[in-house]
RNA sequence: GGGCCCGUAGCUUAGCCAGGUUGAGCGCACGGCUGAUAACCGUGAGGUCACGCGUUCAAAUCGCGUCGGGCCCA
């Protein structure tokens, strides 16, 4: 039998319970053959830690996979795990106290690996731990890890075909370089926020002109020793102006809308407009480089301007290009065959490129020195610090800078058109994740950079020959193996760094020392899991995948490094259909920081209120594309609801346990005969939700499939089934309308359970054991073993439903008129009078329905637009009565008010006027001197609905008033006896002694009543009896006390 | 500067794709119920559906624009 709802103590024993059985393993046998259902798991980050975020993403795939195993899919759902990268190596220092690349290279590489890979596994288990716990099923034992060599070989051959495909190739480039982790690192992987910087206006003089400058801006100093060039916009004017600072002229040049600014920034007291320069004109100038002194290898470039449309009208319209340190400088540099000069090293310091004072020294720390520098030269025109977005690395938060450095690359770029047909192919929810969202950023899709100059990789698979130049991308573990002549235990650096293999021209190639982007990783995941190509039986089998879903930061992610890595690959996207899902915040819409203090965990959850109350939770709380405003409250009330659905489950239990309910009698068919209305319209619900829920289902509509279910209990069966049916659990022996009731809610019950078992396992599976299992053994072991529950269109019935809709608003709208009418749901009325408005109201069979809920004696519906008889009220309008009857007005207005208000509106309605005799007098009394008001006598008080107004009369008779009291004192001795801890069935004595002889005379009316309903078998009902008993109480009955006392019989 | 999403009661939200009386929950106030009970139910107050223009017999819903918030890009 069960208790309360407790949700943690019924998960622990459902987990265990699934751990002894091995459920899980039984439950994807049982699907082995079924229609294939490929679903990749984007592999979290092995941080160690699940939060808020990770949580719901893995209770959505897993309310999914275990919905499309119930509807007998074969499942794949390997979970992955995300190991290599950056921020293990650099957790992995921070334990070990290091602080540069060059302490790894002294600790040793491959002590270093094993580090990371311990790390790594480590984290996997704790975080599978916490994934358990949520009941996420996937397949937990054999996950694909990244780090494993089969999966460095997925990586590996992935890139082998790109390289077939002529789609890789070595360049020097620009790219986002972190000085830290002397790395380049991917766009997806800097963190932009404000960070202060200098902002200054530098003068590069032109040459062959006296005392003349082009302004240029820049907020880095320190990219000043490599600039080459100066870029203008074509569709620009230029200034050349004469300033004065100090009494000392200069001439200067900048875009002509400009010149106040910048001569106001540079505190020039006065100038005169020289000329105008048009873009063209710009472009002849060449200029000095205003560091040459200490730059030596600027003395021989040649430093000339040069159009380009990026060129803002911002600061001087002149913009400082340094090929080796900016994106477009780089572009631009390669469209004029410029030098790409970069005299900054890998570690973020000059080179000796940059000359003998500035070598060694960190850029960042360099930008003071340089600004001293032009200051030294009079080149400075002014200088300030500004606030900024700057871009950042997303692990160690160093500021990243611009270096040119020699890098892999995927030619994605050419495979954009390629890639936007593929995912227009691609079914998206939302639609718009991928028609817009996914398809505008592919739109601006730029070449990967995909090597890391790290350790904790997977190693670019491509040797090279010094010699000849030689290359070749190996594709396998076995290849390599067979290449190299030898066994391979570990495809990680350092073992594969000192692998040298054999050059046609007779040389040695070498791997080239980079690892992977660690976005590469995950990329490949859709092969990797597969086991391809150490195995190609799944891969033809299965790939590519049916489903993946992730949140809407994966846009630029995964769903796009798989789209990239599948593309340079197959040509061709790697899944069929994206769940985009949104982001979990605070309540108040903020990110969940350490910072700012809001981080819920979900273990957090799971302790206070547990795991299908989160889920629950998580999947309804709004539309699984938008962002989730986390709220205990709300969480608090998905546990009231789940608790009021565990209440409705455990009503049932004692009744049916005391009846010796079994699986015969569970058998609804046997009962068909005795089936009342409410059961056929319950059974009509429950198989309508059931057809609601797959469809929303199929379109993942999460959210609005916890809705529906929740309705369909609070509203549905707790509220409204569970209230009908109530009074036949009390009748004894084996009745039919009480069995025929009791198979009715097991019916539901046990429907439901199968519904909601995707979205509440746990709370399914233990109502289905109880229920199901506990009456039958040969029964599936566990819900999540059943069949999908399909709709039986032969129980729903749409006018029942719609009936059964009036009646309750009928029985609401008819508690609301009691209460305007003061009479308690207690008492009895003698009749409910329903006036619809136009519409015609059919109660169908619920009549007996609507008289129970409405504790009614009789129920009555008006046709439409008739009314119960009203009482009038007539008010007198002044304003037309006294210009007609001048000083007679008053007496007038007395008659009106004497007169028989039925009387006056027959007359006024049968010839526009009424005729009122007072004493002597007559007066005529016209349509307009009174206003006839319709009131519902005080006796009947209504209140709307829907279709019309509902009618109470709550006119009171002995009868009902006997039944009242009758409740009343029924009511108080059921008080008792729970106070008393009686139990359903116990028999007890009970004597009540009322004060008032006219009430304890209607009471005696209902004196077996009375005994019957509280099980008594000695009852004295009387005035001025000796009470005696265990328990005895004074109750305050509508005015009179009344003293009962009851005891065990 | 560009792309996408969001803006509905004090708070959290449904409805929007497919136009037809804005619907819930929380909180607040009042009442009821009492063999599901450390529960539960009803009633009430509370809305310029961000704003403007358009399409339409009819707009929270469709279109255009503005403002505000968020994410991403430049």
């Amino acid at each position: 039998m069960a208790g309360q709802y407790n949700a943690r103590e019924l998960e622990n024993q459902i987990r265990s319970l699934w751990e002894r059985d091995d459920t899980y393993h039984k439950v994807r046998q049982l699907r082995v053959g079924g229609k294939k259902f490929f679903f990749v798991d984007g592999p979290p980050y092995t941080t160690g830690r699940i939060h808020l975020g990770t949580a719901w993403n893995k209770v959505i795939k897993d309310s999914i996979l275990r919905y499309k195993s119930m509807n007998c899919f074969a499942v794949k759902d390997r979970a992955g795990w995300d190991m290599h990268g950056l921020p293990i190596e650099v957790k992995v220092e921070e334990s070990l106290g290091f602080k540069s690349k060059k302490d790894i290279e002294t600790y040793g590489v491959d002590r270093f690996i094993d580090r990371c890979k311990e790390f790594a596994l480590r984290q996997k288990d704790d975080m599978t731990a916490q994934f358990k716990i949520l009941g996420a099923w996937l397949d937990w034992d054999d996950p694909y890890m990244t780090l494993k060599n089969e999966y460095l070989e997925a990586a590996w051959w992935a890139l082998k075909k790109a390289h077939e495909h002529n789609l890789l190739e070595r360049g020097l480039r620009v790219v986002n370089w972190c000085p830290r982790c002397q790395t380049a690192i991917a766009d997806s992987e800097v963190e932009y926020w404000d960070e202060t910087d200098y902002s200054i206006y530098v003068k590069f003089p032109v040459l062959g002109e006296e005392n003349t400058f082009i302004v240029i801006w820049t907020t880095t100093p320190w990219t000043i020793p490599a600039n080459v060039a100066v870029a203008v916009n074509p569709s620009f004017q230029y200034s050349k102006v004469r300033a004065w600072k100090d009494g000392r002229p200069e001439i200067l040049i900048m875009a002509s809308d400009l010149v106040e600014s910048v001569l106001k920034t540079g505190r020039y007291q006065d100038y005169e407009l020289l000329g105008v320069l048009s873009a063209e004109q710009m472009q002849e100038l060449h200029y000095e480089h205003p560091l040459g002194d200490m730059v030596p290898r600027q003395k021989e470039i040649v430093h000339g301007v040069y159009a380009a449309d990026f060129v803002a009208a911002e600061n001087t319209g002149c913009v400082h290009i340094a090929p080796g340190h900016g994106l477009e400088d780089y572009e631009l540099g390669l469209n004029h065959h410029l030098e790409i000069f970069c005299p900054v090293g890998e570690d973020g310091r000059y080179t000796e490129q940059a000359g003998e004072k500035y070598q060694g020294l960190y850029v960042k720390e360099a930008d003071s020195l340089v600004i001293a520098d032009l200051e030294e030269k009079e080149r400075l025109l002014a200088q300030g610090r500004l606030a900024h977005r700057y871009g950042h690395c997303w692990r160690c938060k160093t500021p990243i800078i611009f270096i040119a450095t020699s890098q892999w690359f995927l030619r994605i770029s050419d495979l954009r058109d390629k890639m936007l047909d593929e995912i227009s192919r691609v079914t998206w929810y939302p639609e718009w994740a991928g028609s817009a969202r996914f398809a505008d950023w592919i739109n601006n899709a730029r070449d990967w950079c995909i090597s890391r100059q790290r350790y904790w990789g997977i190693p670019l698979p491509i040797w090279s020959c010094p010699t000849c130049g030689h290359l070749e991308v190996i594709g396998t573990a076995a290849e390599l193996e067979e290449r190299a002549g030898r066994k391979i235990a570990d495809l990680h650096r350092p073992e594969v760094d000192s692998i040298l293999l054999d050059c046609p021209c007779g040389g040695k190639m070498k791997r080239s020392p980079d690892v992977f982007d660690v976005w590469f990783d995950s990329a490949v995941a859709s092969w990797a899991t597969l086991r391809f190509p150490s195995q190609e039986k799944d891969f033809e089998e299965w790939w590519p995948a049916d489903f993946i879903t992730e949140g809407h930061d994966q846009t630029r992610g995964w769903f796009y490094s798989q789209l990239g890595a599948a593309m340079v690959s197959f040509g061709r996207a790697p899944y069929k259909s994206v769940l985009m899902h949104g982001f979990t915040l605070d309540d108040q819409g903020r990110k969940m920081s350490k910072s700012i203090g809001n981080i819920v965990q979900p273990e957090e959850v799971v302790a206070k209120f547990g795991a299908d109350i989160l889920r629950f939770y998580v999947l309804g709380a709004n539309a699984p594309w938008e962002d989730l405003h986390f709220s205990w409250e709300s969480v608090e009330n998905t546990s009231r609801m789940l608790n009021i659905f565990w209440n409705a489950y455990r009503f049932a239990l004692p009744y049916m346990v005391l009846d010796g309910f079994d699986a015969e009698k569970a058998d609804l068919s046997r009962y068909e005969k005795s089936l009342r209305p409410e059961d056929r319209w319950i059974l009509s619900r429950i198989n309508s939700l059931i057809g609601e829920v797959t469809e929303e289902m199929e379109a993942y509509q999460l959210h609005r499939i916890v809705r529906s279910i929740s309705e369909f209990i609070l509203e549905d069966l707790s509220r409204w089934y569970i209230q009908l049916v109530r009074p036949r659990t009390w009748i004894e022996q084996d009745d039919p309308d009480k069995l025929a009731a009791y198979a009715t809610i097991y019916e539901v019950l046990v429907k439901l359970s199968r519904l909601m078992a995707p979205f509440t396992p746990f709370l399914s599976e233990s109502i289905y054991q109880n229920l199901v299992r506990g009456l039958d053994r040969a029964a599936a072991p566990s819900v999540h073993m059943c069949p999908w529950p399909v709709a039986d269109g032969a129980r729903i019935d749409r006018k029942l439903e719609e009936s059964m809709s009036l009646v309750r608003e009928i029985s609401m709208a008819g508690s609301n008129a009691r209460q305007k009418g003061g009479r308690k749901l207690r008492w009895p009325v003698s009749e409910i009078v329903i006036s619809p408005a136009k519409e015609a109201v059919d109660l169908g069979d619920l009549v007996g329905v609507l008289k129970g809920q409405t504790n009614a004696k009789k129920i009555t519906v008006l046709p439409p637009g008739e009314k119960p008889k009203m009482d009038l009220e007539l008010s007198p309008v002044h304003k037309k009565i006294g210009p007609v009857y001048k000083g007679e007005a008053k007496a007038v207005v007395a008659a009106l008010q004497a007169a028989d208000p039925f009387e006056v509106k027959k007359q006024i309605d049968a010839i526009g006027e009424a005729h009122l005799i007072s004493g002597p007098k007559g007066y005529t009394i016209t349509s307009e001197m009174v206003q006839i008001r319709e009131l519902p006598p005080e006796s009947l008080p209504a209140a709307e609905f829907s279709r019309g107004l509902v009618y109470v009369d709550i006119t009171l008779t002995p009868e009902l008033e006997s039944e009242g009291y009758a409740r009343e004192i029924i009511r108080r001795i059921q008080d008792m006896r729970k106070e008393m801890d009686l139990k359903v069935e116990d028999q007890i004595r009970a004597e009540v002694d009322i004060e008032s002889k006219p009430i304890l005379d209607l009471a005696l009316l209902k004196k077996e009543h009375i005994a019957g309903e509280v099980r008594a078998s000695d009852f004295q009902l009387g005035l001025g009896l000796e009470l005696r008993g265990r328990l005895i109480k004074d109750w305050d009955i509508e005015g009179v006390c009344v003293r009962i006392a009851i005891d065990r019989a």
